[in-house]
DNA sequence: TCATAAACGAGACGGTACGTCCGGTCTTCTT
DNA sequence: AAGAAGACCGGACGTACCGTCTCGTTTATGA
C-alpha cells in the first residue's frame, strides 16, 4: 500500500490525485490478473489502456510494475482477517487458517504472487510491501496462540514464531507452487496438527 | 571483479560435445548467482560473455535459461540428503531438517537459491525446475515419516504430505523472507512439533 | 547556473491579466534559449518553473509552445529592419544586409535563432511563425528593390522575389549550418552580386 | 494501404549485419514518409514493424530517429548530381539546378528535412551526416564555378563560396519553407542571375 | 587422405515489455 | 476571474533481455 504522500508543509494547492484514475488502475489490473488470457499479458501498458489512463499516471502513484500488482493483490484480499475467540486452540485455528486459504485460492493469485516475488527480489520496496502484507496476518495468527497459551492449551516453552511460520509455511508453499491444494478440509487437518504440535 | 576463467584456454573438441564448456557455463552462472551485484545481472548473454562461451551452446545443452540457473544450483547442492533411520521420528527429524537447513544456510547456496527464487518468480519454467529439485528432499521426508507410520509412531489417517508440507514451508519461507532464523536449534524444535503433531 | 527569477516576488493581481506574469515568461524562455544547455531543454515545464508561473498561464496567452518561442524572439529582436533609401541599389542592399547580419551575429539572438529553428524543424506552427517572423523583413527587402525598379537599376522581367530569396538564403543557409561567417564584408560583398545579378 | 514487404522473406544472415533488414528499414521509412497519412506517423516503431524489423535493430545501425531519416532521405535523392560542361557558365547553372531542384521537388521531403533538422540541433552525428549530404552538392556547383572562371566568365576575385551559398540558400530556404516553388523555370532564372552576379 | 559433419565463439535478429519524457488539458486552491 | 501548482491522457522514445539464426573456424569421423 502506498505511503499516501503526507499534505506537505504547504497546504496542497493544485490538482489534487485523482482517487478515482488510482481505483481504475487496481480494478483494471485485477480484471486483467483475473482474465489471464493468453493474448491479454499483464503489461503496464495493457493497465494503462484497460483503466483508461497514461502510462505515467501508473508510475506516479507506485515505483514499479510490481507494486500496482501486489496493491491490486491485496485489495484482493483485504477481507478482514478474523481473529475467532472460541475458547479452543484448534477451532480458533480452524476458523482462522480457513479464511486465509479461502482468499488465497482465488484463481490466479499465483501469477500474480510470482510476479511479486520477482520484483520483492530487485526491488526492496516492493519486498518490504509484500512482508507488510503478511505481518498484518501473522500478527493475528500470533495473538491467537497467545490466548491459548494463556489458557494453558500450549506448552510452556514452545515456539509460537515457529507455529506461525508452519501455518504461514504450508500456505505460501502450496499457494506459489500449487503443488498440493489448500481446502477447507486442508485448513482443518493443519488446525489439528499445529494444536497437536504445540502441546 | 568475476574471476574470469582464463579466456583462450579452453580447446576446442571439434565435432564431439565439449565437456568444458558444459562447465564453464555452469561455473559462471554460480558466479553471477552468488555476486548478484545490480550492474552484473543474470542474463543469458552475461552467462555467456562470462563463460567466454556462445549464447547457442547454452541453448544447446538447455531447453531455457531456467534450466540453466537450476543444473547450477543441483550441481551446487548436489551434497546428498541423508534419510536418517534412528528408529524414533523425532530424531529422525532433527537429522534431516539439520542438513537441509545448514545446506541451506551456506552462504554460497543461500545467495544463489535466493536469486533462483527470483527467476523462478517471473520464470514459470524456472518455478517448475525448482519444483522438481525440491522434489527429491520431498520424497526423503516423506519416505521418513511413512517409515514412523509403519512403526506406529503417527497416527492413522494423518496428511503425511500435511506434515511434509509444514517443514519446508517453514524451511522457505525463512528462507526467503529472511525474518527468522534456521539454526539447528530450529531444526529440533521443529522435529519435536512435527513429531506431535504427527500423533 | 540559470538566472533564476526570485520567486514569489511578483504581486497576484486577482482577476486582472497579469502583464508581470507574461514578462516573465518571454523572460524565462530567453534565457533557456540562449543557454541551450544539455540538462535544461527547453519544454513548456521548463520555461513555467523558471518564469515561476503555472502551465496554463502559458496557455492562456499562447495557443502553443511554439508561438511562446517565436514571441520571445521578436521581442528579442524587434530593432526596427531599416529600409535605406540611398538612391543606388547596391548601397540599399547593403546597408540592409548590414543590418540583418548585424542582428544575426548577436550573440544573444544567434543561440536563440538556432534553438528556435531547430525547434521549428519538429513543429510545424513554429515554422509557420518563424516564416513570418520574416515575413516583415522580407516585404522591406522587397520594397527596396522595387524602388530600385523604379528607377529602372532592375532589369524589367526580373523576379524579385528570387533576388529576396537569394540574399534571406544566404542568410539563414550560413547563419544555421555555421559553414560560413556573416561579416559585414560579406554583406558587401553579397549587395554588389545582387546588384550586378539584377541588372 | 502498407505495402507490407512479404513477411519472413527475409533470410538472417548470423553474425554479419543484414544488408536486407537495413535496406528493408530505408524502405519502410521511405514508404512512411511518402504516405505521409495522419494515422500513420512516421514512429521508429511504425517503421520497425512497417520494416518487419525488431526496434533494436534500428538503434543496432543508427543512433537515432533522425539519423534514419536523413539516411532514407539521401538514398532518395542519391541520383547524380550532374556536373554539366556545356562551356558556357549559365548553361551549365541551368542544368545543375534544375536537377537539385528536381530532387527536392519530390513531395514529402519536406517534412522528412523538418524531422531532420530538429534532430541535428540536438544530435551532432546527425548534423554532420546532415552537411556531408549537401557537401557533396555543393562541391560540385564549386567546381563548375571555376571552370567558368578559368574561361574568364567570372570577375577576378568573386567570391565563389557566396555564390554557391546563394544557390543553396534559395534551393534550402524555398525547400524547407515551402514559400515559392522549385520550378525549372525558377532554376534557369537563378542561373541567369547568378551568371550576370559573377561578372 | 581428405571431404564432411558437428560443435563452437560471436553476435545480429525479431519480438515484447519496460520506464521516461513532453505537449496540451483539466482541476484545485489562493489571491 | 486570473493565477500558481501540478495531476492527467496520449503517444513516442530508447533500452533490456529472451531465444533463434547464421557465419566462419576447428576438429573428429568415414569414405
Amino acid at each position: 500500500m502506498p505511503t499516501t504522500p503526507e499534505p506537505g508543509r504547504r497546504p496542497h494547492t493544485g490538482r489534487r490525485r485523482n482517487e478515482a484514475a488510482r481505483q481504475a488502475i487496481l480494478a483494471a489490473t485485477r480484471r486483467l490478473l483475473a482474465e489471464n488470457a493468453p493474448g491479454r499479458p499483464v503489461t503496464v501498458d495493457a493497465i494503462a489502456k484497460e483503466a483508461g489512463i497514461g502510462k505515467q499516471t501508473i508510475y506516479r502513484w507506485w515505483p514499479s510494475k510490481g507494486a500496482v500488482l501486489l496493491e491490486a493483490l491485496t485489495s484482493l484480499a483485504r477481507d478482514e482477517v478474523r481473529t475467532p475467540d472460541t475458547g479452543v486452540l484448534e477451532s480458533d485455528l480452524a476458523a482462522f487458517l480457513g479464511d486465509i486459504f479461502r482468499a488465497g485460492t482465488a484463481p490466479d493469485n499465483a501469477a500474480v504472487l510470482r510476479t511479486l516475488a520477482a520484483e520483492a527480489a530487485r526491488d526492496a520496496q516492493v519486498a518490504e510491501l509484500l512482508l507488510g502484507f503478511t505481518r498484518t496476518r501473522r500478527g493475528a495468527l500470533r495473538t491467537l496462540l497467545e490466548r491459548a497459551r494463556e489458557r494453558g492449551e500450549v506448552a510452556p516453552g514452545t515456539d509460537l514464531d515457529l507455529l506461525v511460520d508452519q501455518a504461514f509455511g504450508v500456505y505460501w508453499f502450496r499457494f506459489l507452487s500449487g503443488l498440493a491444494p489448500l481446502t477447507p478440509a486442508v485448513a482443518r487437518e493443519l488446525a489439528r496438527t499445529l494444536a497437536l504440535g504445540a502441546r
